[in-house]
DNA sequence: GAGTGGTCTAGACCACATC
DNA sequence: ATGTGGTCTAGACCACTCA
């Protein structure tokens, strides 16, 4: 009876200083200031350094912090918001919005690829697909690496082997998918993790938290190209419609 | 000039892992199985316990695996798409895909609610605001918890106070909403941590990652309502556009 | 009560950036 | 060379589910 106890709720450490941090982050700290390093966080708030290193993550996650190797743990900006699908369908490249094209080459499909082209349609697994990758950079940062796979069957103006390696070839690729008449697009977002290429291409650890944006291209003939893009979800908020420029703050969401 | 070291690449023991166990459930794992416990998984491949979970961790994240406290590891099915968005704009609640009104109260917006709203708006912090609570369910699973913020000068005909606290007052607010002439709408996508209260909706953990998807619903007066959407993103894949019926696997994707 | 995943500790070493 | 975050270990205990 003598220890009441009333509802001590057993939250766990991390989360708690998770939350301690986060009200800290917004009251005492400005973009771009760094943190104390992390032996010294968890010496101060008395937990072991793992303990810390969760809440952080979580912070990082959410947008909060941006952690590096060898430098320190700094206060992240807020999210940009990047456009990804105006209301007008288009060709990949068509408008400048930031893409910058990186390479091309020619590969056969794998599985998972001729899935999104529709297996049931007219490539087969031994039809070569151009595969172009491209960055797309905003403010400065690079934001996204996609991969975009275009049959060699949607293109068929195009040469086999043309433009040396390189962004030129890309943009060859993407030149010749814009003659097409494109009929509709589809597109899909769901969370991922970076592959290691793409977490070079987005200066981040492999494994890193990405969205990765699926986009099928058609034209009345069936699906012309696919677009796999991964964009970096710490720093993303991805916007979708005509006015994609809201601001929107670290403030705790309300409860009901 | 003993030892070559031909790249040996200092990869992390809990990236090959993952590697490892993905290829393992392709191969030898049906969806919905269990996998053997963790302390014996961490045994079988010789690390210890806290590395085999960061496999693990990361490949729950990818929507490969889902765990539960006191039950175990299963092999997760594919990701359900989730259509958030189509073609035509409408408000909340007039196609019924799956949301379940759940309550409703009024309340003083915080902050960020007041910064989705418009700041320099019609609308100023002394405004109460209808907040509406609404569920999502699909194939039998909860995926997604909604709160819509509907400011009491949006919906002059409702009542202060009529339906009892529930779903029928949910309801209300909604029928009310409807009545407005609906002029566009904006939607943003980004990755976020499961408050305890979204948590406890989408049967996770708090902190679980979830995609929180925020829909502005304008009418020629301004922004009539905001909505917070948070699904959860070990197992949902949303959708935009008309045909979202599309098919993902796992495979990995392809390398340039 | 037995078995599961979730949290936490106190250390160690490594990879990287910077001076 | 120093200091940072990233990885890894070998334990411990807790919260939960289910028979």
């Amino acid at each position: 009876m003598g220890t009441t106890q009333l509802e001590t709720a057993p939250e766990p450490k991390y989360w708690h200083l998770k939350t301690v941090l986060s009200e800290a982050l917004d009251q005492d700290f400005a973009v771009g200031e760094v943190l104390p390093n992390e032996r010294e966080l968890a010496a101060r708030f008395g937990v072991a350094r793992a303990t810390l290193r969760q809440a952080l993550e979580q912070l990082e996650l959410e947008g909060r912090l941006q952690r590096r190797r060898g430098v320190g743990t700094t206060v992240a900006p807020p999210r940009v918001g990047v456009a990804v699908g105006s209301a007008q369908h288009s060709w990949p490249g068509e408008s400048v919005d930031g893409w910058e094209p990186v390479d091309a080459a020619e590969t056969l499909p794998t599985a998972a690829v001729l899935k999104l082209l529709g297996t049931g349609g007219a490539f087969a697994a031994d039809q070569p697909v151009h595969t172009v990758r491209r960055t797309r950079v905003t403010h400065g940062q690079a934001v996204a690496a996609e991969l975009l796979y275009v049959p060699a069957a949607s293109v068929p103006g195009l040469p086999a082997i043309e433009a040396p390696a390189g962004p030129a070839r890309a943009r060859a690729v993407l030149r010749e998918l814009q003659r097409l008449v494109l009929d509709g697009q589809d597109r899909s977002v769901e969370l991922g993790s970076a592959r290691a290429d793409d977490a070079k291409e987005l200066d981040r650890l492999p494994g890193a938290p990405v969205l990765v944006v699926t986009t099928r291209y058609f034209t009345t003939a069936g699906t012309a190209a696919v677009s796999v893009a991964t964009y970096r979800a710490d720093t993303c908020r991805l916007t979708f419609g005509d006015s994609g420029n809201v601001e929107i703050t670290h403030e705790p969401r309300v409860a009901s």
